[in-house]
DNA sequence: CCGAGAACTTGATCTACATCAAGGCTGCAT
DNA sequence: ATGCAGCCTTGATGTAGATCAAGTTCTCGG
């Protein structure tokens, strides 16, 4: 689905926040709940207004496409709110999923023309969306920003690495530890409530997705959770939650060991 | 060699080179042959200077460990001349070549206090070294180098996704019929005589490495080169030379077409 | 020019995961 | 509450690529 378009083609205006350049509006990233978890955290209180007068915010709902594959890299987004999923496909239909971004996380950098890969929203997601001349300003009028950026970017590169990692080299089992674990971590990061949420992670994603990111099929990804929830590895939890209840053998599972 | 090497004879091979802060020294990012296919290319004559100074040429034979995983992230480089095989591997030795630098790349960056990924030379390799605090120097002074290396570390990203779809959704047919293609690729950047290179691909690095770059075993690498070679997509040239023979069917099972 | 180890090829067999198939949930629209 | 559509699970079977096993061909030091 692409998200609903009521006048002009590109603003996709789904759900932009009404945009009347109030007070609010230029307090919106000074008060922005996961500021100090994202790029923005490097900005300073002039910084902050700059990036909110360059940005706007986007409300999407669930399987809402935000960037599609080829077409023009016109924009730059930072989730905050929500899980977004990136992907890239062949022409026949498989498609791999490079990436999740939960909310702190950036996407839609490019340095082609084109965009080289697909977004699209998860769940419920908010997003602040740059036009790439206004990003190209940011950077140059704060250097901090820019370096911030960098960093990143650096970091989403060694997270690929370990994502070739895995594709190339783990099994489906091993593959899945992993998974679970990692999205026990982003769980971590982007909960606020401490406590007793220590050990869920969030599950957003159907199954296809899931198969779709660890280069398996649906029906392995299921059977390997039920083989996990059968060993008491992990415990279904309300709602897309899943509780893991040995962290310590899930992660030798997922790092290789042949431990049990 | 192609540029003119004004006195002394090039250093001995396995080593820093001599560090006399001659002309010379000052001078070799000026005379940089591959200068302009790399990150240096945003640099003025001045900025050309503080690079010279900022770093030092190694020259290292093939199978020399350049980073090894773990080890403290010390310094950053940028490949003038060969191959550097980059890696991750599991605890039981599974590993996975996550890209290859050729001339004009770079590798070695990292935010993390330490590097999350080996690297070794395949051939012979030069590269220029640059230790941390001077390439944080670097990029705060000349502001035009770092939004180029912003925008080379976005590019390893995109191709990073690339290389995900590959491992994850391709065939070992199309994984190796896109890896040949993309070796062709690089050896038209490479190589310095256009013309009849066209259509040869440099392939220096052995089928282990190839294998552990795609994700298969070497027997299934070799199995599908014979298989090609048996097609008459590709034929042997001498060295580690391939000559591609059709590009276009190749290019369409590197897609994923079903053409043959 | 020779010999030995490394790299590569090819064949036979095995297996992890895919594919095919059939139900069973779950949530929401009526 | 009921039905249905999307999502998930589980089972039976198939297969691409792994593993096991010989050779064969490079490559390079002496």
């Amino acid at each position: 689905m692409t998200f609903p378009s009521p006048t002009s083609a590109l603003p996709p205006v789904g759900g932009v926040v009404p945009a009347s350049k109030t007070d609010l509006d230029v307090m919106r990233c000074l008060v922005c709940d996961i500021r100090n978890r994202s790029l923005c955290n490097s900005m300073d209180e002039e910084g902050l207004a700059a990036l909110a007068h360059s940005s706007r915010q986007l409300i999407l709902p669930p399987s809402t496409t935000i960037i599609e594959e080829g077409e023009p890299a016109l924009a730059f987004f930072n989730v905050t709110r929500g899980t977004v999923k990136l992907f890239k496909s062949l022409p026949d239909g498989r498609r791999q999923i490079t990436g999740f971004a939960d909310a702190g996380q950036f996407l839609g950098l490019s340095t082609a023309q084109t965009y080289s890969f697909g977004a699209e929203t998860v769940d419920n997601v908010r997003l602040c969306r740059f036009m790439r001349p206004q990003l190209e300003t940011l950077l140059s009028d704060y250097p901090t920003f820019e370096r911030s950026l960098l960093a990143a970017v650096t970091d989403k590169l060694a997270e690929a690495q370990e994502q070739m990692l895995l594709l190339g080299r783990k099994t489906a089992r091993e593959k899945v530890a992993t998974f679970l674990l990692d999205r026990m971590k982003a769980f971590h990061l982007t909960a606020n409530r401490r406590q007793e949420a220590e050990t869920l992670a969030s599950v957003p994603m159907t199954r296809v997705d899931i198969a779709d990111y660890l280069g398996l099929t649906i029906e392995t990804v299921s059977r390997t959770i039920s083989a996990f929830r059968r060993d008491h590895l992990i415990a279904s939890a309300e709602n897309h939650r899943i509780r893991i209840l040995s962290v310590a053998t899930l992660a030798n599972i997922a790092s290789g060991q042949k431990a049990e």
